[in-house]
DNA sequence: TAGTAAACAGGTGTTTTTACCTGTTTTTCT
DNA sequence: AGAAAAACAGGTAAAAACACCTGTTTACTA
């Protein structure tokens, strides 16, 4: 028998998915809360601890990787299996060093819920190739000398990530045109594109868009 | 069936392992070789490439580590499964990293032998909870690692860093002479200053040297 | 107490960026 | 073949940055 717990603050993705375990025997749910303050009350006055904990990485108040910190810390036996919706899976390696035992996807099969949770349970831990991946690549990341990398939140084109480059290098539009053999006043085009694309005020702030990205990658 | 096969230095350990292999009718060994350099020339003339490699982590002429990327690069089907003795935790996150789809410690059980084989074949990959916490750890390591800044090479007056801030945060020097009740002149001179004292062209510049060195933190 | 560094601030002018337009050509995708 | 996106480029003008000058006040310290 696994205790299990659930929280997310989608009511009904929660309560489907809490229908969903309750079908299968091997399964008690303990608790569901709505987010990570809820569920940490619930637990301080809890007498059976859950042995899983199903938390959803998007929730307001606190979040995912924040309550599986304080989890971690607090309830180091409860282990903590992620839900994350489609296109999240920057944060994996995130929610990995934050202690989390599992990761799933929202849209997983119900046939792989039940065999992570399982695995959790008895191994302590289960994580997909597509997991494995993510972290490898995060590591990757960080070798480059930056410590995440989040993936680019809006399309610049091949030229805008040029000049991008360009203008961390400290080069004004006039030597970029130069060396592009294009006008200043196209330059000049692609700047203000960023400048709108990115939401930035100025230069300062293009050079910091382009090393959270990984656009531009400064040199330790 | 499986194809496997086995790259170690040790070659007590090597036909220990072969003969244990072969006790299982579900593995077929298509090869052993003595290091990676030798194992690479057998895969150039070999039909039938192995499924799943066994290597140990420590070998002359080239280790683990540099087959694995070789590998990885060249035979992208085969599943490397790193062997180490005991005490080589701390290079766990690098087999990963390098490619390595399993880690086995040489004094493991005979059944997770078996098993990590059997996972890696079928999944992908195949790591245990011991494995996990060394990459947990590396991360970690790895974070407070680049924590580590270098120390600014120049002499910046608490007044510069200040407004060095400020530029980073996308501020005009009329926003910064606002917030700190000085004129627009005077942040003009600081700026001035910053510019001939970090040796930087431009805003650009000064963004970088700022994230460079630890004066502005940029926020992932 | 004289010297020095730092913060302050004014003048003047050039260069660069930013913000609006406008349009054409080329490439890409359907 | 037609639509859409991207790259190209011109005009105008204001805002900001950059350069180089001047000087005062304050505080620390040799």
């Amino acid at each position: 028998m696994i205790n299990i717990a659930v929280v997310d603050d989608q009511n009904l993705f929660r309560e489907g998915l809490v229908n969903l375990l309750r079908s299968n025997p091997d399964y008690t749910l303990v608790t569901q809360a709505e987010n990570g303050k809820i569920f940490l009350e619930q637990l301080a006055d809890m007498v059976t601890l859950p042995d899983i904990a199903l938390v959803d990485m998007n929730m307001p108040q606190m979040n995912g990787v924040e309550l599986n910190t304080v989890l971690r810390r607090n309830y180091p036996s409860i282990k903590v299996i992620i839900l994350s919706v489609h296109g999240e899976e920057r944060y994996m390696s995130k929610m990995i060093e934050a202690g989390a035992c599992g990761y799933l996807k929202k849209n997983c099969e119900i046939t792989e819920l039940f065999s992570t949770i399982n695995n959790t349970y008895q191994i302590g831990f289960h994580f997909n190739i597509e997991t494995l991946n993510a972290m490898r690549n995060a590591s990757k990341y960080r070798k480059q000398g930056l410590k995440n990398m989040n993936s680019i939140p809006i399309n610049l084109t091949e030229r805008e990530m040029v000049i991008l480059k360009m203008i961390c290098d400290e080069l004004t539009n006039a030597e970029i045109s130069e060396k592009l053999f294009i006008s200043t006043r196209t330059v000049d085009g692609h700047r203000t594109n960023l400048l709108t694309k990115t939401g930035c005020k100025n230069t300062a702030g293009l050079v910091i868009f382009a090393i959270k990205y990984g656009i531009y990658e400064v040199k330790f």
